[in-house]
DNA sequence: AATATTGTTCAGCA
DNA sequence: GTGCTGAACAATAT
């Protein structure tokens, strides 16, 4: 699930729960989803410490500690946060665990480990290290930044839109919404693509993001005419008689209507 | 039982 | 060096 929305609900649901709280266990139960800082360190590090503020980019979460250092967090494609405090409530596949000095525990749960969790001292480093591009939330991105992204880029919109070091945040669910809502396939190549087409991408980027983090990214909130819950082959599509197509675009499972979105 | 899955990384190639 | 594509990774649900 963990996209930009996602990722920025889970920021706020550690601000909710978890700051301020001094650390005092610190259990890694899969070493898989450590990134370079050893287990050891990491522990070390985390322990008689607190979590004081939150950020995020794109699709990854950092929480700073009272030491100065950095908890990085990215969610691979099963990755979410629980805080709880009775047994029974333990979720299924926790990979990192934290104990606060209250009682609760914070679990980092990932099923299919593909997630990672780091330790660093500087963030912007860690960010030119991944070679992220631009928050369009967080960095306040203008339509003619936007629109630059896209110069001289091959390849189709929605591989683009999905491209972590020129936009970062944007995965395949939010891709697709994004191009369901502005009337784009998918697979249209970047280059057919004119400035009212870029702008109304833009648009939508920006509408479908604002909305989706005002519900905490629940797909059950969301308004009817989102893609999100019709996301089948053969579903009638939710903006117009036509019906849901699906196809593979850039190794991804691609859904769009090929009736009211037109393929440049 | 084969197939699909919301993400990133890296090899291979132009 | 840069940019693009597709496979690999892993564990589960249908």
């Amino acid at each position: 699930m963990p996209e930009l929305p996602d990722v920025e609900y889970f920021r706020k649901y550690l601000n909710s729960t978890s700051l301020h709280k001094k650390i005092i266990g610190v259990e890694v139960k899969n070493s898989k989803i450590i990134g370079r800082v050893s287990p050891a360190a990491l522990k070390k590090h985390l322990n008689g410490s607190k979590l004081k503020i939150t950020k995020r980019h794109g699709k990854n979460l950092f929480a700073g500690l009272s030491n100065k250092k950095w908890l990085t967090m990215h969610f691979g494609m099963t990755g979410y946060l629980k805080y709880y405090k009775n047994k029974e409530d333990v979720p299924g596949h926790v990979r990192l665990l934290i104990n606060f000095d209250n009682g609760y525990h914070l679990a980092y749960d990932c099923m299919r480990m593909l997630g990672r969790i780091d330790l660093v001292d500087d963030l912007s480093g860690y960010i030119k290290m991944k070679k992220l591009g631009i928050d369009p939330i967080e960095d306040k991105l203008s339509f003619k930044e936007f629109s630059e992204l896209f110069n001289n880029r091959n390849g189709s919109i929605k591989t683009g839109l999905m491209n972590q070091s020129i936009l970062a945040g944007i995965g395949n669910i939010y891709a697709d919404e994004i191009l369901f809502q502005a009337d784009i396939q998918p697979g249209s190549n970047i280059k057919k693509l004119n400035e009212d087409d870029l702008k109304k991408i833009y648009q939508k980027m920006n509408s479908v993001f604002k909305k989706a983090i005002s519900v905490n990214a629940d797909h059950e909130e969301l308004p009817g005419n989102y893609l999100l819950t019709h996301r089948k082959p053969g579903e009638d599509c939710p903006k117009c008689s036509g019906k849901i197509k699906k196809q593979t675009i850039g190794g991804r499972s691609s859904y769009f209507c090929n009736k009211h979105q037109k393929k440049k």
